[in-house]
DNA sequence: ATGGTTGTTTAACAA
């Protein structure tokens, strides 16, 4: 089996010294490490998911652009890998899903705001470890062409993501959103802010609704170990993006204080873009000593 | 400036 390599993060070399230990007498093992991926259409990456899981072992992973009905999922090859399957999909576009070697709980599809939204781009879940931690998983609208519906529904969807946040803000939940947010934060997390000047992922009112969510005491979990940027979690199929290193970081795990404070590792495995048959994005992952 | 690629689905659309 290939062995995927650890992308040293500056900022948690002193916090490296927590060990994985055996299981304990429940089976939990700590710390929990929780994935987010955007797979672009589970069919086509199955062999590749199911590799990635074998060698990163995360104890759970949000999915996003499965690109499946729920019946089409690959459940059965997933399920003999370890996991429990919750997935909210739909017809050839979108689709999220959570997959998790522990025990999943109140289940939820769909953010809230908006009944007559038919894309499948949320799915939260509480999972039960030694403590439990509310997963959310996402997939926030690309939102091009800018100005126009498609950014307007971006929009729009990330004010109802921010009444969801602030929410779980207020429950001072031990919580995480994790995803595609298809929001270039700042300028040094892209290889070059003026190609990206107009586009919806970087515009700054994209960027600044971004803010209004972190704002409320979210952790951007990278970030918060890598302050100076440089490390992206998606390289276009064009144009030789990915040789040339001509990647944006737009897949961002956010940490509540109570998930935040346990925080201890984090980081993407970016070795799989390079892999054949890749996805354009690539793995981003926490560990928390849950 | 344009085109370059991939997945779903089979002519475009979305990214």
């Amino acid at each position: 089996m290939a062995r995927l390599p650890r992308i040293t993060l500056p900022g948690l070399q002193g916090r490296r010294a927590l060990p994985r230990v055996a299981p304990n007498r429940a089976g939990i093992r700590h710390p929990m490490k929780i994935a987010s991926f955007n797979i672009n259409g589970v069919k086509a990456r199955l062999p590749a998911l199911l590799d990635w899981l074998k060698e990163a072992a995360p104890d759970v992973v949000v999915l996003q652009e499965i690109k499946s009905v729920d019946e089409a999922f690959p459940r059965t090859e997933i399920e003999d890998a370890g996991y429990q399957v919750e997935t909210h999909g739909q017809k050839s576009f979108n689709g999220v899903a959570i997959l998790s070697r522990l025990p999943l709980e109140d289940v939820s599809r769909g953010l809230p705001g908006d009944e007559g939204d038919e894309q499948a781009r949320w799915i939260e879940a509480t999972v039960v470890g030694r403590e439990a931690i509310r997963v959310c998983g996402l997939y926030l609208p690309n939102g091009n062409p800018a100005p126009g519906p498609k950014y307007d529904y971006k929009l729009g969807w990330m004010e109802r993501l921010r009444a969801r946040a602030e929410a779980l803000i207020a429950g001072e939940d031990c919580a995480l959103l994790a995803g595609d947010y298809n929001v270039i934060p700042q300028p040094e997390d892209c290889h070059d802010p003026a190609v990206w000047k107009d586009d919806a992922l970087f515009l700054p009112e994209t960027r600044a609704a971004f803010r209004r969510i972190t704002n409320l005491g979210y952790t951007d979990a990278l970030r918060s170990v890598e302050a100076r940027g440089g490390i992206y979690t998606f390289w276009d199929y064009q144009a030789g993006a990915w040789p040339k290193d001509n990647g944006i970081r737009i897949d961002h795990v956010l940490l509540t204080p109570q998930a935040a404070d346990r925080l201890v590792g984090c980081g993407i495995d970016k070795e799989i873009r390079g892999r054949e048959k890749p996805s354009d994005h690539v793995p981003i992952w926490v560990e928390l000593d849950l």
